[in-house]
DNA sequence: TAAAAAACAAACCAATAGGTAGGTTTTATA
DNA sequence: TATAAAACCTACCTATTGGTTTGTTTTTTA
């Protein structure tokens, strides 16, 4: 086998064990003899791979974290179409059809979060993570802006407040969710999703059709 | 000084610089020399009233976690009136009023359910944070019922998935606000926290005086 | 094919972790 | 006021922590 390949390959396999048990059991509750057991090598490999476990996290967030929130919750939003439609669908996909284990564990970004945005020693990794959120909350802004333009949502709507709500909830009811062995707190969730949704959507007044008005 | 009295104060001290240390740093982070250095006590003392680290933080939850969010977001709610400013209220109280400390360290709930809801080791702990978040949601819950009797709230709405919808979103916002140093989040919660809420109003084909009809 | 660099393994280290044992001081009881 | 119990301190223990050093194997390069 190259030289790279070998490299990559063990560096990958420190991560993905790394972050699968980091984001089950804890940063601090994790140690780095527990992972490199569990992948099946030694300190020499681990340390020759990463500087120290700070730096390990770190590319756990870059790699693993970062990557994910891009691909489940950014790329499935950067479409054309009806925002609440696409939300809803996207809803249904992460958090009713996905049978992952990762579904009783939280949201990874908010146990991340919590565990390592405490100043000033993780400094550096509170801006990568607020860097996650940031972007997502972008991609969210840019659907808004869409689903506004395409006339499916009211142009007076406040885009980032709306975006912001979506991701706290979000994050909060998956945080919560592992208190909960059911998944009767996503099904409540995503019926009050889309009742909060029903308010951005483009008034009666500003469509131009249809005009209601109060009659004795 | 009393012995029952010095037994109490010396116990609540660890229970307060723990809860304050945990709840910052995280339960695995902080250890029990950091704690009874900071209260200045020793390991005897510690020992004495607290059989091991677990009963320590498990007295925590029960003992202030719990309490805290008796005080703070199930009693303010235990009362008539219309629950869209009552919670409204209550929201500028503890998250724009509040200048305490505790607003960059997000909600001390989800941070410790984060650090100790894996299983099996501390199913215990999580029945406890479930506990709380249930009577919290009950709470809620009956608020909402109050609203529809008293004729704020639609007679139509699902109580218990809107009581959910306000602890996720209002935990998520807390939670996330530690990656953003002004309260505009906190700002931009609130104003969309009241977008939902307006749903729940009492629809005009409900309360018997206005009627809106569909005109050409 | 030999040297050099890369990719690991093995053994070790100081510091810290949670926890214990036995003694000392303080308070209550008789 | 003597005794007992409660409240706390000192010193210590073992296991584990993140991290280092040195040696060995593998792969690349000249």
């Amino acid at each position: 086998m190259t030289q790279e390949i070998k490299r990559k390959l063990t560096r990958q396999s420190l991560i993905d064990k790394g972050y699968e048990l980091i984001n089950m059991y804890g940063y601090h509750a994790i140690s780095i003899d527990r992972i490199i057991n569990e992948v099946g090598l030694t300190k020499g490999a681990f340390y020759y791979h990463f500087e120290n476990k700070h730096h390990f996290v770190e590319a756990i967030i870059q790699e693993r974290i970062a990557k994910e929130i891009h691909s489940e919750f950014i790329e499935p939003i950067n479409k054309h179409g009806n925002p609440l439609f696409i939300m809803e669908d996207l809803l249904q996909d992460k958090l009713i059809k996905d049978k992952s284990l990762a579904q009783s564990l939280g949201s990874p970004l908010t146990n991340f979060i919590v565990e390592l945005s405490h100043e000033p020693n993780d400094y550096d990794l509170q801006i990568q993570l607020k860097e996650i959120l940031d972007q997502w909350k972008v991609a969210l802004i840019n659907l808004l802006y869409r689903g506004i333009d395409e006339g499916y949502l009211n142009r007076h709507i406040n885009t980032e407040p709306v975006a912001e709500f979506i991701i706290n909830s979000l994050e909060g009811v998956r945080t919560l969710k592992r208190m909960a062995n059911d998944k009767t707190i996503f099904y409540n969730y995503i019926e009050q999703f889309k009742n909060y949704m029903d308010t951005l959507k483009i008034s009666q007044e500003d469509n131009g059709i249809k005009r209601y008005q109060l009659v004795s």
